[in-house]
DNA sequence: GTCTATAACACGATAGAC
DNA sequence: GTCTATCGTGTTATAGAC
């Protein structure tokens, strides 16, 4: 049940409870530090001896540093899917559905918050194996992008049959956006986020509505020209 | 016209023509170096033995290796600032004046794109001093969105009195959205970044003309109480 | 097999002598 | 202003302990 799935897919299971123990206290005390002092000030020795485990044996545990990221990402990427029917069971609209799941996304990662502000300096950039665009984050996204579908189906909203099958990136692209904006709103709790995320996703169900007439055809041959362009 | 300038103002003047001659020297061993074979794989010791000086002198003229791209960046910026009113002069339509802009935009900055990954991760940070939303950067973010307003002033497109004001922030916005993009963007010369913004500046104009229409008026409301609310 | 510890490497960065 | 000597980093190799 505790399948830790690491990179090329191998299975890195810890067999012991201790060893399961002892990764879990090494991933507790990286994120801890992280979110204390950032990621690159942080060293792998230090997260050892904070942990009480030799250097080795960190490293046993996790191949390197950015693994330990990955693991935060798996964690609420899993957490997330598992929940992402429970969220979404009790709205049929799909605004409704749509806000329940970004606002159970905020809720999930409020306590990181910290840990993605410093992190959001690897993020950001496209070389790192942390990018969330990179090859190396291949499966969490596709685990994302499945969450999502299931968010943007058995919904009662009318939308064309062209523009659906791009509706998933669409609205994981608008995730990464909304963590942008969370990770700069210091309103108390960051209400403010979740207010704009309130207000703008009726609206641009509205405008997917509009998208959906026949008579904005062209346009939307256009926007759709556009999604293709996107992502190749 | 666009990101940062200087982080203290500090200046780095070097007193000897001498040690002025050297750094010049470091500095273009070192934008040679990052042009050729990546920011990453250059080693300080490479560009200190390329530029005839020894390891430690390279540190004395740039405190690291981040400070060589700063300087490099800050060279850049002059150039950004000043032909923005030219490059949109012969241009009336407004499609086509973010268009030139927004290339002009890119052009000016594709010899410096490794430069602008590297800053990225700065920029990014919300705690930076450097962040373009931030407090520091009050003065350089106004006076980029008063360039913006040139553009968006003196062309014959209708576009209804209320969403006018918020134009400058959103197309802003957008801009630093391209560059994510296009720092993203592994395409030969970043083609794909330019096609993208030729084809969606021309719809994102359109839009803005449908949504000017008085038969829109609730939908209309409804972005600009979005546009009230993301920034207080 | 599963876990841990020690030693060492290559690199970026620094201190302080000259 | 210049440079040498040294340090701290992520990472690896390897040997040993449960």
């Amino acid at each position: 049940m505790l399948l830790l799935v690491d990179v090329e897919g191998e299975c890195v299971s810890e067999k012991t409870s201790k060893g399961q123990k002892t990764r879990e206290r090494i991933e507790g005390v990286a994120w801890d530090l992280f979110a204390e002092k950032g990621f690159e000030k942080t060293t792998m020795r230090e997260i050892a001896k904070e942990a009480g485990v030799s250097l080795g044996a960190a490293y046993h545990y996790f191949r390197s540093k950015d693994e330990m990221v990955m693991a935060l990402y798996r964690r609420t990427q899993m957490t997330i899917s598992a929940d992402v029917a429970d969220v979404c069971a009790e709205h049929l609209r799909l605004e409704d559905r749509l806000c329940a799941f970004l606002e159970h996304g905020l809720e999930v990662l409020e306590p990181h918050r910290e840990l993605m502000i410093r992190l959001s300096s690897v993020i950001i950039n496209p070389r790192s194996p942390l990018s969330p665009f990179g090859p190396q984050t291949h499966e969490i996204r596709r685990s994302a992008l499945e969450s999502v579908m299931v968010v943007l189906e058995g919904h009662d909203q009318g939308i064309h049959a062209d523009l659906r099958p791009h509706l998933p990136r669409l609205f994981w692209l608008a995730w990464m956006g909304v963590l942008v904006y969370w990770t700069h709103d210091d309103s108390e709790g960051q209400r403010r986020t979740r207010a704009l995320v309130n207000k703008v996703v009726p609206m641009a169900v509205q405008v997917l509505g509009l998208l959906s007439l026949p008579m904005v055809e062209p346009l939307r041959t256009g926007l759709l020209e556009v999604l293709r362009l996107g992502q190749p």
